[in-house]
DNA sequence: TGAGAGGTAGAACGATCGTTCTATCTTGTT
DNA sequence: AACAAGATAGAACGATCGTTCTACCTCTCA
């Protein structure tokens, strides 16, 4: 066999029409964007992008899969605190805040590609679909750990308050929808409110 | 000047065009249908189609605007039954509920128009703007008349928990959202839940 | 050093996008 | 019956869609 200048699976060049095209997607839709812009912006040719990706498609669930791996990270970041569990449960809830406020402002990447993904069981949807439910069941050990009265149903309220954040945030303005937010996660997980945590959720926090 | 075949704005032709187009919209998104798709499925021609609208995007508008008088017909038709204010918070609740089990699988028409359309300043996201904002305030109308002790707050409360279900319930199937949309919707609101409708939160429903 | 394979370049494919064209038909008024 | 004007029909526009083509370049290993 022959050479291989980049580990595999990896090239400058496949990075960087991944980083483009996520950009892209997320800013301004993905049937919006076609691959003239994206091969364009990322600096490379079509032909490369072909290389990289039997089809445009598989570069949308690969840029699903960033997403996707993004959230784990800042999941892992959190456990990794190693704060009590019940902390966690609030060191969850003000990054999912935090991660609305300054990254996702143009709503959920998945909700949004699901809107124009109808076919359930496309490689697009079936992604959206993975992700939710492992977001639901990595909630639901959360609230568990610390003793939450319902886990289940208190993941799936909280699931439905950060969808409406996310959605919220972007066509009502995060300014708008922060204490809707904070309000209805923190009643959702059916514990008692911590008193420095009800201090943030008045009066400071950004 | 001539003759007027039909009363102004409208005829036959508009009107097979806009339900056709507000149908395949809904279902598969805005930019996956064509105009070829509209006008063969509305059975008139190209021509037909841009002597009733202007562009595609005004078509796109008309069918937000078809959806936005949907509601509000919805929110008349609780208000007409004379319910006191009270139990009318839970007929509203009641009805976004019904709604979504029934007539909006596919999640909320205009959260998903404006995954599509990253422009602030476009129409299209002007007229989905100019909904939640009517809709916002019309429920904050409702839960200011039932005395809720902070109408404002419930008000975005319930938004953020609608637009959740309507996401929800596409993507994880309504079955599994309306516990914690009935759960959420309720304590959002700020009042005590009256017996009758704990019972159906609980057991009945559908 | 040259063989060989993966990466890159840029033109070009057919299909479909939204839009516009001219010609024909229908309809109420004169 | 003749006319004016809106509605309809169907071909056709340029632009862009996602995709594929052949030629060239740039490496590692024999």
């Amino acid at each position: 066999m022959a050479a291989r200048t980049t580990p595999a699976g990896t090239s400058v060049a496949r990075e960087r029409l991944l980083a483009t095209a996520s950009a892209l997607f997320y800013r301004e839709g993905i049937h919006s964007v076609g691959v003239d812009r994206i091969v364009g912006e990322a600096g490379v040719t079509r032909a490369t992008f072909y290389r990289h990706f039997p089809s445009k498609e598989d570069l949308v669930e690969a840029y699903l899969g960033v997403e996707d791996a993004n959230i784990r990270a800042a999941f892992d970041a959190a456990e990794a605190t190693g704060a009590p569990p019940r902390e966690l449960v609030g060191l969850v809830i003000d990054g999912l805040a935090e991660d609305v406020a300054r990254h996702h402002t143009r709503g959920c990447p998945f909700i949004n590609a699901a809107a124009e993904y109808p076919d359930a069981d496309s490689g697009v949807r079936r992604a959206v679909a993975a992700h939710r439910e492992w977001f639901r069941s990595e909630l639901e050990h959360v609230l568990d750990a610390a003793d939450a009265p319902d886990p289940r149903l208190a993941a799936a309220e909280l699931v439905l308050v950060r969808d409406a954040a996310m959605v919220g945030g972007y066509l009502d303005g995060w300014e708008r929808v922060r204490p809707a937010f904070v309000a209805s996660a923190h009643r959702a997980t059916g514990l008692p409110l911590p008193l420095a945590s009800a201090d943030a959720v008045s009066s400071r926090d950004g």
